[in-house]
DNA sequence: CTGGAATTCATTCAAATCGATCATTCTATC
DNA sequence: GATAGAATGATCGATTTGAATGAATTCCAG
């Protein structure tokens, strides 16, 4: 299942030495486990966490299985598009993977290789289709790729606390775009929101339901096609009244509000991108830049399991 | 007579060496009984409560159980339906992905708990929904779990070797939902397959074109709703056309597929079950059945640097 | 029941890791 | 520039881990 690191290869990854690396296990910087010898192993989930939170530049990449052309190269956003956007169509779902995470090391946060990376690509994808320069299937399956890569981004982004406020997230009836929402998800969550998409195609009403029931404090709503305008632009309104008589705010954004639609309807906020998105909910709730979270003693709360 | 578990298989799937293993067991850290031989012989419950006292992470489930195990397995899957059943409802998706977890390192496949758990939950759950006992929100909520869980068996079951056959997969047009075919991707894969889904909701002759471009050994279909019967049936027929052309064995199955359409239309095999898919392709391409590959030696490759 | 293949045993040894200590380097502050 | 505090890197003996070995045990098919 998950491949446990040593020590050593951590530090001569990351090019620190090993005693240092210990004083920041030691410290809860980087999560991990200890043998029943006490010996300490780590994943490499934890590692790469560690690495992007901290900011740390990895020396030799190979040593955790990752690709090497993170830190010199420092793929251009253009360069890595490209390569996305070819092996996308081609279906090559490890290339995709491979780029994104190296992106991720060298920096890029999730939001900007979202918002710069993913969604260009995958609404030219989606013009390729179109224009029939791309069989159904490849689209399609692109699609699929891109949700695999997101729900890996979002395991190994994952930072909820405890007392993080809620957020929650949908499409409306008719929209069947999954990938907006959860690239909202994943976002919210790395900074740090207990954020669940509840899945795209849901009426109006049952939304008010799960607001009423999880007050959460943020509702982000993904617009990517509406069937009726009229019915859409109530769907929203009535949505909006609950939201704002409960206290939560309502973020709705997509690539199909146009500015006609978008006069007849009431929200928090309008988002332009996925990074307005991500700087509204810091408004809302405002976090340290990086966490570095008071350590959670992670290890003796994975023991007690 | 509870299942004894050797050495080698407990070590394998801890991730640490048979020494070790070993004199973990010497020191009294695992309870086991010694065979007149002087083999060391541990139950399962055994290594689980090891597991969790010393916080090991289980590197391949699949080692600690076999298919076979039918004893109280009935009591464990129809506790364990329960618990995910009102988990999945509440949104609680930690809850799920532990009952889920709990269940491979108890030694049930993929498969089963595909099969015995979580397809008749997501059924019951959408009678549920269908009642008025769920509320839409719960419902699809529901679905999206789910598939983050798939989406993680994937990756954490991740095996495909280079010769391995290709599969795909998908589900026609109008045909939303995902999770079937998705599971069929993970019980593929599972069995060694490159399995691939191309996704939900896509016109037979994209699906042709992707069975002309990828030359799959496999291509399952699922079939949870069907819009329009004849419709459908000319797609399944050309579909399958093109795969009895091109040597693709076509399975298909689903709860969609009455009596009367099954009669007009072809296939290679019907598939009542996941464990029916898993069985066809395992004829297809017999694997040994303890795929043990060639020690991937990822550790020492990487160490020798 | 029997023989051979596969597994496991106990043991040994090299490499890795632990915790602790100490010298060095970096950094912020006066 | 001087200095205190913190972080880093190096080292040491003790412990843990992983791999290899030849002998003993178990398993399975005939």
């Amino acid at each position: 299942m998950k491949k446990m690191i040593s020590p050593k290869q951590v530090a001569r990854a990351i090019g620190v030495s090993e005693s240092t690396l210990k004083r920041w296990c030691d410290r809860g910087l980087i999560s991990m486990t200890k043998t029943a010898g006490g010996h300490r192993r780590m994943e490499l989930d934890a590692v790469v966490r560690f690495l992007r939170e901290s900011g740390h530049e990895i020396v030799e990449p190979e040593l955790l299985g990752l690709p090497a052309a993170v830190g010199q190269t420092g793929w251009t956003l253009n360069r890595a598009s490209e390569r996305i956007s070819s092996a996308l169509v081609a279906g090559e779902e490890t290339v995709v993977r491979q780029v994104v995470f190296d992106l991720l090391l060298a920096g890029h946060t999730v939001t900007a290789i979202f918002d710069d990376v993913l969604a260009p690509v995958m609404h030219q994808i989606g013009e390729k289709w179109a224009c029939g320069e791309a069989a159904v299937y490849q689209e399609r399956r692109a699609c699929e790729i891109c949700m695999r890569i997101l729900h890996e981004l979002r395991t190994t982004t994952q930072n909820t606390r405890e007392k993080a406020p809620i957020a929650l997230g949908a499409t409306l009836e008719h929209d069947i775009y999954t990938i907006p929402v959860t690239m909202g998800e994943v976002v919210l969550r790395n900074v740090g929101w207990q954020a669940t998409s509840l899945g795209p195609n849901l009426p109006a009403d049952t939304l008010i339901k799960s607001i009423r029931e999880a007050r959460p404090r943020l509702f982000w709503v993904s617009v990517s096609f509406i069937a009726n305008e009229t019915s859409f632009i109530t769907a929203v309104n009535s949505l909006f009244e609950t939201a704002d008589a409960t206290g939560t705010a309502l973020a709705i954004g997509g690539q199909a509000l146009s500015q006609s639609v978008r006069k007849q309807i009431q929200y928090s906020t309008f988002c332009e991108s996925l990074r307005d998105l991500e700087l509204f909910a810091r408004t809302l709730n405002p976090v340290p830049s990086h966490p570095t979270p008071p350590p959670t003693d992670n290890v003796t709360s994975v023991e007690s399991l």
